[in-house]
DNA sequence: AGGGTCAACGCGATGC
DNA sequence: GCATCGCGTTGACCCT
C-alpha cells in the first residue's frame, strides 16, 4: 500500500471516528534509523510545505474508547492473530478503520510480549538470587570444613607424636587411633537443592572421592604409626 | 515539566 | 507484487 493510499484510509477513518482530528503527528526519527527518519520527516515537512492538502490532514491521535478497546481485548484473548474477514469485521462492528484494528492488534501484541518477557525476567532473576545464595551457603560449608580438616591434622601430628614417643616406652597413649573419623562423616552434605544442578552431583563425588582417599590416607596413617611402627618397635624392646 | 501509555508510522523481512 | 508481521520509534495525551 502506497503511503498516499495509507493517507486516505487514515482519513477515512477519521470521518469515521470523530475524535480524530487534524494536526501533524507522523513524523518519525532513528539513531542508525534516525538520521534515515529524519530524512523521511524533512521530505514529509517539504511536502506539506509545497502545498499539500494545506498542511492541515493530519490528525491528532485519539485513544480509543473504552467500548472499542474492550470488545477489541475480548477478541485479542481469543485469537492473537487476525484474519482479513475477522479484521473488517470487527472494524465495522467497531466504527473503526480496518488499519487501526490492525495497528490495534499488533501494539498488543508487542505489549503481550513485553509482558511475558518481563516475567521470564522475574523468574531468572529468582532463580539466579537462589544460586547466589547456594553458593554462600556452600562457602560457609567450605570454610567450616577446611577449619574440620586443620583441627583433624593438628590431631593427626599429635598422634604421631604420641607413637614416637611411644617407640621409646610405647604403651601409654596409643589408645585411640581414629577419634578425628567420626568428625568426618558430615563432610558429604550437598545442599539437597543443589544436587543435580549445575554439576553438584559429579563436584560432590569427586569430592567424596578426594576426600575418602584423604581419609583412608590419614587412617593408614594412624595405623601405621599406633600399630605398625609402634609393633615393629614394641616387638623390637619384647 | 517530565514520565508513562498508546495509537500510529516506517522499514525490513517473510510468505504466498 | 502485495499483505502482514515484528521492531523501533514518534508524538499526542494523561497523570503526578
Amino acid at each position: 500500500m502506497s503511503r498516499e493510499e495509507g493517507e486516505k484510509m487514515m482519513f477515512a477513518s477519521f470521518v469515521a471516528f470523530p475524535d480524530y482530528f487534524p494536526e501533524d503527528a507522523a513524523t518519525s526519527g532513528g539513531e542508525k534509523k534516525k538520521a534515515r527518519q529524519r530524512r523521511r520527516r524533512k521530505v514529509r515537512t517539504e511536502a506539506r510545505a509545497a502545498g499539500e492538502s494545506g498542511g492541515d490532514e493530519q490528525a491528532k491521535k485519539r485513544r480509543l474508547s473504552d467500548e472499542q478497546a474492550r470488545f477489541l481485548e475480548m477478541s485479542f484473548n481469543k485469537e492473537r492473530k487476525l484474519e482479513t474477514p475477522r479484521k473488517v469485521q470487527l472494524a465495522s462492528e467497531l466504527g473503526l478503520d480496518a488499519k487501526q484494528v490492525a495497528v490495534w492488534f499488533q501494539n498488543r501484541r508487542a505489549r503481550h510480549k513485553s509482558k511475558l518477557m518481563e516475567e521470564e525476567f522475574a523468574k531468572l532473576r529468582a532463580a539466579h538470587d537462589a544460586v547466589v545464595l547456594q553458593n554462600f551457603h556452600l562457602e560457609t560449608e567450605l570454610l567450616k570444613l577446611k577449619e574440620r580438616l586443620a583441627d583433624a591434622e593438628e590431631e593427626k601430628t599429635k598422634l604421631m607424636a604420641g607413637a614416637a614417643a611411644a617407640a621409646t616406652g610405647c604403651g601409654g597413649g596409643g589408645g585411640g587411633s581414629s577419634p578425628s573419623s567420626s568428625s568426618f562423616s558430615t563432610v558429604t552434605t550437598y545442599h539437597p537443592a543443589l544436587v543435580g544442578q549445575f554439576g553438584v552431583e559429579a563436584a560432590a563425588e569427586e569430592a567424596d572421592l578426594t576426600y575418602m582417599s584423604e581419609y583412608a590416607y590419614n587412617s593408614y596413617m594412624l595405623d601405621w604409626a599406633a600399630a605398625g611402627y609402634c609393633g615393629g618397635v614394641y616387638d623390637q624392646f619384647s
